[in-house]
DNA sequence: CGCCTTTGACCCGCGC
DNA sequence: GCGCGGGTCAAAGGCG
């Protein structure tokens, strides 16, 4: 793969955004990776973490991670505040492919069943250097049809896929 | 050769 | 304290 290609044509997000502190978000951060193909990328719903908790069709949202919204731990044990927890972000995409291609290179780490789930759940890292940000995939239980995406994390360079375009499509640079 | 996936082991938090 | 479940590590092997 010498460039990620664009999000596959089914890629219907459904689902939901989830948080780690409700006070700032910024969906354009999150939707800028899918610069080049915006109109691919329907967003039907994008709820906050209250309204996943109060009931919703996924429920893997606010159980495994409502309870440890406020700080999370490092293998050392030492308490990683907000900033390092930054945001976590949840999609639900009808899918054939496992694992979809969002303009970041990712590199997968681990694979586990989940007690809930009769299939696996794939982690992955960005591979860009010091970026920290961690992606978790599986399929729905309910409809394998779909496949829940969670981010974890922002970031801290450009979508390789944004660069890319930038640079094959010069008038489309900003000013400045 | 470098980067990737695979996979079992390990770590840690949590409930009992 | 122990067992379980989820998340991560790291060695080994694969592939371009």
């Amino acid at each position: 793969m010498d460039y990620p290609q664009n999000p596959n044509p089914n890629f219907n997000a459904t689902y939901v955004s989830e948080f780690v502190d409700t006070s700032e978000f910024e969906l354009s951060d999150f939707l800028m990776l899918h610069d080049g193909s915006r109109e691919e990328f329907s967003l039907q719903n994008v709820v906050s973490s209250d309204n996943v908790t109060g009931g919703s069709s996924v429920d893997f949202s606010g159980t495994e991670t409502s309870s440890r919204n406020s700080n999370l731990k490092c293998k050392n044990g030492v308490k990683k505040n907000k900033v390092e927890a930054e945001l976590r972000v949840a999609f639900r995409t009808k899918s054939d492919l496992d694992v979809m291609d969002d303009g970041f290179k990712w590199r997968k780490y681990g694979k586990k069943m989940v007690k809930n789930s009769p299939n696996p759940r794939n982690y992955f890292k960005c591979s860009s250097e010091g970026c920290r940000v961690k992606k978790r995939v599986e399929r729905d239980k309910e409809d394998p049809s779909y496949v829940i995406t969670t981010y974890e994390g922002v970031h801290n360079h450009e979508s390789p896929c944004v660069v890319y375009y930038y640079n094959q499509m010069p008038l489309m640079k900003p000013h400045g």
